[in-house]
DNA sequence: GTCGTTTCTTGCCATAAGACAAGTTTTGGT
DNA sequence: ACCAAAACTTGTCTTATGGCAAGAAACGAC
């Protein structure tokens, strides 16, 4: 029995490659079912990440700074791959750590089950190969998309591409995700909020 | 006759895979040289960009900030490949401009050639993947090592990772990638000479 | 429902970096 | 070798954001 989302979202990720039901099958079966509670962990620094679908919910992934601080680096929504590629593809303990903003559900697999797909299945090849390479190009366009802003664009952008995030996590944590301070981001949301009154 | 630095580049990346005299020749036969004057591009936006191993020399990447000016993105010393995922993998115009800062040697493949070899060559697979983890996971270490720095701070690391980009890019072009202006890297070059000398 | 903890907001002051403009040095073309 | 253009430095003033501390609001455990 195939894992339904999972394999929709494989397929519908790669258009242009009609998957067949035996490699779509193959493919979902390297995968297992995974829970979390608000606040549990995905993948904790130290440990090795696997690869992961994101079926239902919202992650957080932080690292911390020299002087101990969380810093958000991304926020992740369902339907979608997350995987640390320096932890998964070169077995190292990882430096992020990956905790649910709210109750998840989703699917994952380790390296070496992929890695017997990657090679004997040409379908997977380009679903992974489209994973790594759509995941690159997004985390480098939300890199390059914050240089030369203010700290107030930065937080328009982010209420435009991911305004549920607001409602999931803290603000401290959406702080530290835009490059500012708590005591900023609150002041922002004031001068916002004028001017969207005005 | 396989291209030796390349093909020694290909197998001293992945040490654990012993390849083939025949797997290399065919990967190294997908490749042809090119040659760049200083200030000659090898990718400008808007064209397909392709993948290029640098020899020798040094590049630079850069695209325009919604103000017309350059912003630096990253700077390539030899020994390494490049390649815009974005454009690459998805056939799309790319939005980056790649330069020559001094003249360069190296050797570029397109993406039929070197999709040909993924699918047919699990050494090239490996490699493949490889290089684009690793770069994926070097732009990732080096956005998240710029957070919470001081552009001081940013400035002393490139310094202990890349001195001989001084010799080699220009100022503004430098400021841009430490995201600040010229004027006020030309200060910190003062403060920190200062510092140096006593 | 109450109390303690955590999160968020606000005020005041400090500081890193930018903007602009003028000067100096370096570079490159003829 | 000379001149013009480009690259770099410096001065003065402005501004965005941070640091710290106090208060207000929201949350969670019992």
């Amino acid at each position: 029995m195939p894992i339904e989302s999972l394999a929709h979202f494989i397929q519908q990720s790669i258009p242009q490659i009609r998957f067949s039901a035996a490699a779509l099958d193959r493919i979902c079966n390297a995968f297992e079912q995974y829970d979390l509670n608000e606040k549990e962990f995905l993948l904790k620094e130290g440990k090795i990440g696997g690869y992961y679908f994101l079926e239902e919910g919202f992650l957080r992934n932080f690292i911390y700074d020299s002087k101990g601080n969380e810093i958000t680096i991304s926020f992740y929504k369902a339907q979608r791959v997350i995987f640390d590629p320096s932890s998964f593809f070169f077995s190292k303990p990882s430096t992020e750590n990956i905790q649910a903003l709210t109750k998840c559900v989703g699917y994952f697999s380790t390296f070496e089950k992929l890695n017997d797909l990657f090679h004997s299945t040409p379908e997977f090849r380009e679903f992974a190969r489209a994973m790594i390479a759509k995941e690159f190009v997004s985390f480098k366009i939300e890199t390059i998309s914050k240089i030369n802003k203010t700290a107030e664009e930065r937080y328009a952008d982010l209420m435009i591409r991911n305004k549920e995030i607001f409602q999931v996590a803290q603000l401290k944590q959406i702080a530290s995700y835009l490059g500012i301070t708590d005591t900023s981001l609150s002041r922002i949301r004031r001068d916002f909020s004028y001017k969207t009154k005005n």
